[in-house]
Order: structure tokens, then sequence, then C-alpha cells
DNA sequence: ATAGGGTTAG
């Protein structure tokens, strides 16, 4: 259907082109073209062979088109082009080739651009706001909205510039600046603008300020499916997961707007950070029931997320059937939630897959089939892996990586090993890495390895959950005087509980109180 | 004719 109105839009500009090459018949034509790369080239290049056929409207068109399809050579030779024709003078062009290279995130040609166009107007200020704050050079956009700003004043901003300093002030969390845009555009802007009234709420929802943005959330009058979303992520954002789910369910119920990708992939995530299963189930029903969502692409990877955080492996593992399009992330994603799980053989034979099916595998991936080996004890298959690794994908192994092995073979009791390959590594092993091995050797009674293990601990800044560990070892040999002496260590470091830890210090710390539990 | 809003993941 679409493909026969492309082609209809081609043959009525062979039509044109033969009876009448006019532009301003032609350009609207190769305007509606832009969606097809190669049909809008080929018409473009047709009104160029022709003096009389273009004019300046083609080239904003030409620019347009080459943004969307990422054809940057192109671009540059419409810019050398429209240098020596003489058309660059005209402000909608250096518009055009502003954003053409802000699209691109290009902020050097960009800024440098601007500062050739002698009378920039509100569009060339906008375009250059906004796409500073999107290529992350915030303070930058600010910076130049603040000059618009001063006096005297040239070019009034109006709502489209407003929304692109809001954004940079959401990305910095600038609610002080934020809020002044805020008040600047509700004096300023006449109608109903839900476009801006959603880079406000954006901004109150990414600052944290989720009061703010719930209290204008209620107080707009015309709300999309992007205000929606965006209140939502906010509630998400903000650890407040279960408000985010009751988000979702008040906008499916009230038929406001429609959720659509981008609102059910963060709604996803917030159940899947709970891990609220059955909140998460009944947003599966929810896509299953719209036939226009489908578990593909960044539906599938959320939900599939979803299951493996919420430990339904066997749910999980048929939404991952379902992927069609299966990337690094779909793999990566059941892979490590197959480690993660325990399900260690599982996760080696969907490596296997992974590789059969020609994916290549990357640094995630290896860190979820090593620790699948760790906790399976499939040292030798663990081992190789790690040699695959580096040697054939050529990845550079971090201290994760290192975590692994060294837990793989403290786990199997295979000390020497450990130990070789603690003295092999490029660089020193991290407190969690010892504190691992410290337990293996508490599991396996090694004393003379932690003796080592203290050895290299000694004098270096430790983690709580190794110290704990450590004080424990000397308590359970009877080593009173050593397990005081680090007991007073914890003490002096004023940390009451393990915050911000890493899991395998949690493990570690949890792990202490179960022994003195059995020692009662 | 040119410029403006939300998204997640191993």
């Amino acid at each position: 259907m679409k493909a026969q109105n492309l082609n209809q839009i081609a043959i009525c500009a062979q039509q044109q082109l033969l009876t009448n090459p006019n532009p301003q018949l032609l350009n609207p034509l190769l305007s509606r073209l832009t969606n097809s790369k190669n049909a809008f080239f080929h018409l473009y290049n047709q009104m160029l062979s022709h003096p009389f056929s273009h004019n300046h409207y083609t080239f904003t068109h030409a620019l347009k088109a080459c943004s969307s399809h990422h054809a940057h050579s192109k671009a540059l030779e419409i810019h050398a082009r429209l240098i020596k024709s003489g058309h660059y003078v005209d402000i909608f062009i250096q518009n055009s080739l502003l954003y053409s290279y802000l699209a691109r995130n290009d902020v050097v040609a960009a800024s440098n651009l601007f500062r050739s166009i002698p009378s920039p107007d509100v569009v060339s200020w906008t375009s250059l706001i906004s796409g500073l704050a999107k290529s992350g050079f915030e303070a930058q956009a600010l910076q130049h909205f603040s000059e618009m700003n001063s006096e005297p004043r040239i070019v009034e901003p109006n709502a489209a510039t407003l929304v692109g300093a809001l954004c940079a002030c959401s990305s910095l969390k600038t609610l002080r600046l934020g809020k002044s845009v805020h008040a600047y555009g509700v004096r300023m802007i006449a109608n109903v603008n839900v476009v801006f009234d959603n880079a406000v709420l954006d901004l109150y929802a990414k600052s944290g300020s989720l009061k703010y943005a719930k209290n204008l959330f209620d107080k707009m009058s015309v709300r999309d499916v992007i205000t929606w979303t965006t209140l939502l992520m906010g509630y998400a954002r903000g650890g407040y997961c279960e408000e985010a789910f009751g988000v979702f369910n008040r906008m499916v119920q009230s038929a406001e707007a429609e959720p659509n990708e981008a609102t059910v992939v963060t709604v996803l995530s917030a159940c899947a950070s709970i891990g609220a299963l059955s909140l998460g189930q009944w947003v599966h029903s929810y896509i299953d029931s719209r036939q226009d969502l489908v578990v593909d692409g960044n539906i599938g990877n959320a939900l599939l997320n979803m299951y493996v955080k919420c430990g339904d492996m066997q749910v999980g593992l048929r939404v991952f059937d379902m992927i069609e399009h299966k990337d690094i992330i779909s793999w990566g994603t059941v892979i490590s939630g197959l480690a993660m799980n325990g399900y260690g053989k599982r996760t080696l034979e969907l490596f296997c897959r992974m590789l059969v099916e020609g994916v290549e595998p990357d640094d995630v991936t290896f860190i979820g089939v090593l620790s699948a080996c760790s906790h399976a004890g499939l040292v030798s298959e663990g081992v190789m892996f790690f040699k695959a690794m580096k040697d054939f994908y050529g990845i550079v192994p971090q201290m994760r990586h290192y975590g692994c092995v060294v837990d793989m073979y403290g786990r199997a009791g295979l000390f020497d090993e450990a130990e070789a390959f603690l003295r092999s590594m490029p660089v020193e092993a991290e407190w969690p890495i010892w504190g691992a091995l410290l337990r293996a050797c508490k599991i396996h009674g090694n004393e003379k390895m932690s003796e080592w293990i203290k050895g290299h601990l000694r004098g270096k800044r430790v983690g709580v959950g190794t110290l704990a560990l450590l004080s424990n070892m000397y308590a359970s040999s009877q080593r009173w005087d050593d397990a005081n002496k680090i007991r007073k260590t914890i003490r002096g470091t004023g940390v009451k509980k393990v915050a911000g830890c890493s899991w395998l210090e949690l493990e570690l710390y949890n792990n202490r109180s179960d022994s003195n539990y059995r020692a009662q």
C-alpha cells in the first residue's frame, strides 16, 4: 500500500518532469519521497540536472533527507554545492545545514557554521540550543540560550527554544534555571502547548521533584502518550516502582493515551527492578492484547529482562525464543540470567547456540559464561573460555572476568591454580576477589592459603566484608587476639553496615552472620 | 521549506 503510494508519487514526478519541470510543483513531490532514500535521490538528481527545475526549497528537503538517512557525505557534497552556487546566503539553507551537522552530533562544525550565519533567526538559535543539549553539551546549550536572551535582544525565543533549554536543564538537573524557563514560558506561550508542558514535566521528573511533576500532570489540560510515559519514568527512576506501575495501570484504564513501546519498556524495567513478577505478567498480557506491539526488539528484551530479574527462567526462555531478531543484548540477558539463576549447564548450552548462530560474544557475555562455569564447577571449560575470550575474541579481561576465574578455582579447591592465576594477573586483584578466595579457603580448610592472602591484605585498605570474614576466621581458629584486632579496625572504619557494596561483599557479610549464628 | 517532548536492557 505504502510502496504503491511512493510509486505513484514517483510516476507523478516523472510526468511533471516531462511536461512542466517546475520546482513549485516538484518540491512537494520530492518532500513526500523523504522516507525512501533511493526514490528521493533519484528525483533530486533529475531535478538538479535541469537548472530551472530546482530552487532553494529543493536543498532544504535534500538536507533533511540526508539527516534521516545518515547520508553524511551527501550532506557535505550539498554544502559545497550551495556555497559554489550562491544559495548559501539564504537563511533557510543556513538553518538546514546547521541542523544537518547537529543531527550527526558534529558540534564543532555546527558551532563554526552558526558563527558564520550573519543574522541567525529563532530557528538557527533553537537548532543550535537543542542540538547541543541532545549531544551532551548541555552547558554550552544553556550558554547560547543566555547569550540569546542578553541585551540587546535581537531574536526572541519561542516555545521551541524554551523546550531546547528545558532539555538541557533536565539532563543537568538544574532545577532553578529550569523553573525560571518554565515561568517564562507560562507568561509567553499563549495557547496550550503539550510539547512544552512535557519538557517541563520531564525536568521535574528527572530532577526527582515528583510532587511538582504530579502536580503539573494533574493540571495539564492536554496529555498525550509522552506525558504519561514521562511521569511513569519519573517514578521508576526515583525508585517508586509500584507507583510507576500504578501510572501505567491508570493510563490503560483511562484510555486517555495509548501506551507505546517506550511506555511498555519503561514499566517493564520498573517491574524488573523490584522483582514484581505478577505486575510484569500483567504488562505481558497487555502487550499480547495489542496487535501492534510485538515481542521483539526493545520490547522483547525488556520483557525477557523482567522474567530473568523475577527469576522465572522458564517463561524467560520462552520469551527469548519468541524474539525474532535476537541481538547481543537478548543473548547477554538470557545467558547471564541463566547463570544468575543457577543454571550452569544451560548457560553453556545457550552460549554454544549463540556461537552456532554466528553472534559474536562480547565482554558481558563472558561474565555470564565464566560465572556459570564457576558455579557449576566446570573448571576446564572455564579456563578454555577465558583463554578463547582473550586470544580468539581479543577481549581484554576486566576485574569481573578475573574475579570469576579466581572464584572458580577457589570453589573447586584448586588453590595452587588460584594463586598462580592471581600472580599472573597484569593488575592487582580488588578486594572482593580476595574475599571470595578467603571464603573458599575457609570452606576447604586451607590454612596455608589463608595466611598468604592475609599477608597480601596486611596494611591495605580492606572492604568491611573482607575484614569481617577475616575476623571470623581468626575467631573460628580460637585466635581471639587477632580477631579482636580486626573487629576494632572494623569499628574504626565507622561503617555500621555494608552500604553500596557489591553483591559479592554482601554475600560475604551474610556469610559472617551465618557462621556467628552457627557458633552460638 | 528550516527548529521543539518521553524509553530499556545483559
